[in-house]
RNA sequence: GCCGCAGUAGCUCAGUUGAUAGAGCACUACAUUGGUAAUGUAGAGGUCACGGGUUUGAUCCCCGUCUGUGGCUCCA
């Protein structure tokens, strides 16, 4: 709530018209015309979110004022040009109402509400006649203190890691490989967000790494957006009013952001900063973007469906000539990358339309017609095999989606390619054609790994948490048999780790039998034991993950095994 | 969000027909100095998810909440 507090000689005001369509119902029997002499002019405005409190509070305020200044006449007066975050005028009429029954210490005047108004006043001009007052409500905040420690351990309690039922799990559920090789964990505090541990956020990265350089050579050019976006460009997009309600907002200075629950409207942004031309197409705007969506709490999942995600996302500007093209090269890439996982038991789908509801799409019908075609055509091409899935499309445009099976036979989109006609329109996204025509680019977004949590925890259950070495968080382990081996066994361990591997040592006073097994339940890639043996020859003894060999050699044949597998990403 | 199930030590679980709890593993110490999936002994570790109710007394019974989980719906 704010008021302009003015002490005049005298104020004259009539109503001219409606600002308000409703007012008669809102505000009925009005006086439209009115004057006051030797009085406190109170504009006022009433804010969201004011209530009985800030009404209680204004109203001191104007007694004091009032007392200060010595009228006795008091004029209270909408002036809704205060604020640029109003009350609905149904509120705002009550609080009005209510600040005018306890004024009844003095002459009253109102001044009409919902009007535009003609007024003609004179301001006295001494130094308190012009006095600005903000009334804020601050919740129920009564202390500044901290809290007590009883306080702080109540809460505390309240704050606990998340308990998993693994009662009807499978041995291979991510759930349980990544608690067991602690790669992440979650809490209560953040369901559907993962605590990533140093472990799994290695994972994260050396996929992150293999991408950006696959993409590079596929000449995108990789961007990243802001997390929060003002909610205008948010109607802008479209997803105001389609998918609010899944939004997280915050307010900034008056201003209403969101947190971004898809990194599209960022992208428009980018290709709008300065003018295309068809010499700049295809334009292919990659970003590894963190996006929140509010999911259904019962339809959250370990790592499979999330509220936050990390998406390899990318927007494909093109021609429609291009598009083929491009559909092709965004195949290439999923097949690609899956390939690297040894992916076998993965399908295509294509959403298209469903008959029935042709109105509920946007875009001509030709236009739809070919775009379903191309990506047909472009798996054919490639000899992918894929079924149709009428229906299932966006309203904005057909995709092309990879589904990938869990280890309780759930599938799960991964990758997916979506044309979008809408998203160009909307933003006036625009380019320079041969003819200096100005034309709107057919938008792709695609996706590859989909979010980065949902495909971690696909290859964890696929490759049963025994991750090739090129990703692999336990790449070495280092044993020593006995205590006259122990400075060897630091001394190898150092070397492999200036080496660049990642390599860890057991040195404890345990068994070696006892030692491999715990290595193996790490899914170490390599164990590599040393004893007086291996000391006195400068050797190591390897044994490689889910054999039972052991190889006899030096440090160097062993690195230069291991950065042979690393680089060709076997298996 | 809806329906069902679950929450006891870091992990896997036992337990109390209501009197504030145990084991194995992991952890720490000591002994042991070993050769490829579990060496021995000892110690420490818990407001029994959180909040309320019933009761002389609640980890246990009742209600609510949170989180997880399977399914529905929805999605990357």
């Amino acid at each position: 709530m704010k008021t302009l507090n003015l002490h005049c000689d005298y104020i004259k005001f009539k109503a001219l018209k409606k600002a308000l369509k409703t007012v008669d119902e809102i505000a009925p029997n009005q006086n439209l015309e009115g004057e006051a002499t030797e009085c406190l002019v109170v504009l006022t405005a009433i804010e969201k979110g004011d209530n009985e409190q800030a009404v209680e509070n204004m109203v001191e305020s104007i007694k004091d004022i009032a007392n200060q200044v010595g009228a006795k006449n008091i004029v209270l007066y909408p002036y809704a040009h205060l604020s640029s975050n109003l009350a609905s005028p149904k509120l705002a009429v009550k609080l009005m109402n209510e600040i005018a029954s306890k004024l009844s210490d003095f002459k009253l005047t109102r001044a009409p509400f919902g009007y535009y108004k003609s007024f003609e006043l004179k301001v006295k001009g001494h130094p308190l006649s012009e006095l600005s007052r903000e009334f804020q409500i601050v919740g129920n905040e009564e202390k500044e203190e901290d809290l007590s420690d009883e306080e702080r351990k109540a809460l505390l309690r309240q704050i606990s890691k998340a308990t998993l039922d693994t009662s009807k799990l499978k041995d291979n559920d991510h759930r349980i490989i990544g608690r067991k090789m602690d790669l992440w964990s979650f809490n209560n505090v953040a369901p559907g967000m993962v605590f990533w541990h140093e472990k799994g956020l290695h994972i994260k990265h050396k996929l992150i790494d293999s991408w950006r350089e696959i993409h590079k050579i596929a000449g995108y050019h990789e961007t990243s957006t802001p997390q929060i976006m003002d909610r205008k460009l948010w109607e802008v997009s479209g997803h105001w009013k389609l998918y609010h309600e899944h939004m997280f907002t915050s307010m900034y200075e008056k201003r209403e952001f969101a947190v971004k629950p898809m990194n599209c409207p960022g992208a428009m942004l980018i290709y709008k900063n300065s003018p295309k031309s068809y010499k700049d197409l295809p334009l292919r705007l990659s970003e590894i973007g963190v996006v929140h969506r509010k999911e259904l709490s019962g339809t959250l999942a370990g790592l499979f469906r999330v509220i936050q995600m990390t998406q390899d996302d990318a927007h494909i500007f093109c021609t429609k000539k291009q598009l083929h093209e491009e559909v092709l090269k965004v195949i290439n890439l999923f097949t690609g990358l899956l390939g690297q996982f040894g992916f076998e038991d993965y399908r295509f789908t294509i959403s298209t339309r469903s008959k029935k509801k042709s109105d509920k799409y946007l875009g001509d019908n030709t236009l739809w017609n070919s775009a379903e075609k191309t990506l047909a055509k472009g798996l054919d091409e490639l000899k992918l095999k894929y079924t149709n899935e009428p229906g299932e499309a966006k309203f904005y445009g057909p995709s092309l989606d990879l589904q990938i099976k869990d280890s309780l036979g759930r599938e799960w989109q991964c990758s997916t390619l979506q044309l979008d006609f809408a998203l160009p329109e909307r933003f006036g996204i625009k380019y320079t054609d041969e003819n200096g025509n100005e034309m709107t680019p057919i938008l792709l977004h695609r996706v590859v790994y989909g979010s980065l949590e949902r495909f971690i925890g696909i290859i964890t259950e696929h490759l049963n948490g025994k991750f090739p070495m090129w990703i692999s968080p336990n790449q070495v382990m280092v044993i020593n048999t006995n205590d006259d081996s122990k400075d060897y066994a630091k001394k190898i361990k150092e070397d492999l780790f200036n080496s660049g591997f990642r390599v860890e040592i057991n040195d404890k006073n345990e068994s070696v039998g006892k030692k491999v097994r715990e290595a193996s339940i790490q899914r170490f890639n390599y164990i590599a034991t040393v004893g007086g043996g291996e000391k006195e020859k400068n050797t190591i003894a390897v044994k490689k993950r889910d054999e039972k060999d052991i190889q006899t050699m030096s440090l160097e044949d062993f690195k230069n095994m291991l950065k042979e597998e690393i680089d060709s990403k076997k298996l």
